[in-house]
DNA sequence: CTCTTTCTGTACAGAACAGTACAGAAAGAA
DNA sequence: TTCTTTCTGTACTGTTCTGTACAGAAAGAG
């Protein structure tokens, strides 16, 4: 069976997760990685496959958990879609004060990681797998939203995916604002802003 | 008097841009640098003192030139501040497709350096230039918001410096969906939600 | 022309980088 | 125990990186 591993997999990755968020692909160093992780070389070599291969568990990792969190609140019971779309943007805010106050990093993950991988063939992996979440995400927000339009909690001004392009744009600028360092008055804003276009 | 340069600053300057628009400054050699400027290694140093300092001056020079470009816009006679407003999401999604057919990178070069630069100590520089240029963005448009309001052309429902942060927050989104090779559609989308926020 | 200054090309120094080789340690299997 | 497998630490390789040294070329000043 062999020597078992003393290190935690899912641990490791929410450290490389950190420092890739924080510095990007190309400011993050595999030395630093090694630190952060409190891996060895070989280890992290062994366990990982290369830089790369760390980085898509990270992004792997980070996607899943953002999915998981948008779909605990939309799925919410007793109360009404543009609610719970409401909701979503209180926590995303909420969030962000929470990781600048503990001294995290900022913004989004997968923000950071399509401006770092629109013009670099090495991370093409990640870039598909971000687009890949992109798409599948607008399509499952059109879908909610169309329910929202029929039950008539939500506007009829715009089309479904219209309306999830514009959630996805303030969710954007929230985070980009979030990594600039505005205040929580500008990140209410732009989410006030997308909510204004979905009230009937 | 010396010997005269053999090359043009400014059109290196617009080179070395395009490299750092595309890749970003980690993911730009000085090799590199030299290749689309044209200059070799001695006439980069000795003209931009290092990467950093041209890094500072392709930041200046495409805010200056982003500056512009908005209050020409937003200075034109003969139609009404929301028509301006409007002019200006057409123009920038116009802008975006174009350079996007021409090969040229996607997205705006100060997103990209907001995002990489946000926990760089070494791009502290550039990361300032950019949050100044900003804040004055962002009361330059609050103050047109409240002449507009004034003059009935834009709605009263929220502040001006509120519109102002969803404006800019939609002008992120589009880049950011620029950038990850999203289509006109979705531009405009964003555009449309925004401009319902200013619609009386 | 000659002198001084500035620019340019080559070649290089020193550091940081991603990834690997290998020996030894740990842990279950037989 | 002994064998096999897997993990871990150290040391290293070759490459790439930023920045510099220096000699020579160009151009105006006197």
């Amino acid at each position: 069976m062999g020597r078992t591993a003393e290190f935690d997999r899912s641990t490791a990755v929410e450290a490389a997760l950190g420092e890739f968020w924080a510095h990007g692909f190309n400011g993050t160093s595999t030395e630093t990685l090694c630190q952060a992780t409190g891996l060895g070389r070989s280890s992290l070599y062994n366990a990982f496959r290369n830089k790369i291969g760390l980085y898509e568990e990270c992004m792997s990792t980070y996607l899943a958990a953002a999915d998981e969190s948008v779909d605990a609140i939309l799925k919410r019971e007793s109360s009404t879609v543009h609610e719970r779309v409401s909701a979503l943007f209180d926590d995303l805010i909420d969030s962000e004060l929470e990781r600048r106050a503990a001294g995290g990093p900022s913004g989004c993950f997968s923000v950071n990681t399509a401006l770092e991988a629109a013009d670099n063939p090495e991370l093409s992996g990640p870039y598909e797998q971000l687009k890949t979440n992109l798409h599948s995400r607008l399509s499952v927000m059109a879908d909610y939203l169309r329910a929202g339009q029929a039950s008539g909690d939500i506007a009829r001004t715009l089309s479904p995916a219209a309306q999830a392009e514009i959630i996805n744009g303030a969710v954007v600028g929230i985070r980009v604002a979030a990594r600039v360092g505005s205040g929580a008055e500008s990140m209410r804003a732009i989410a006030s802003g997308a909510l204004m276009v979905l009230t009937p």
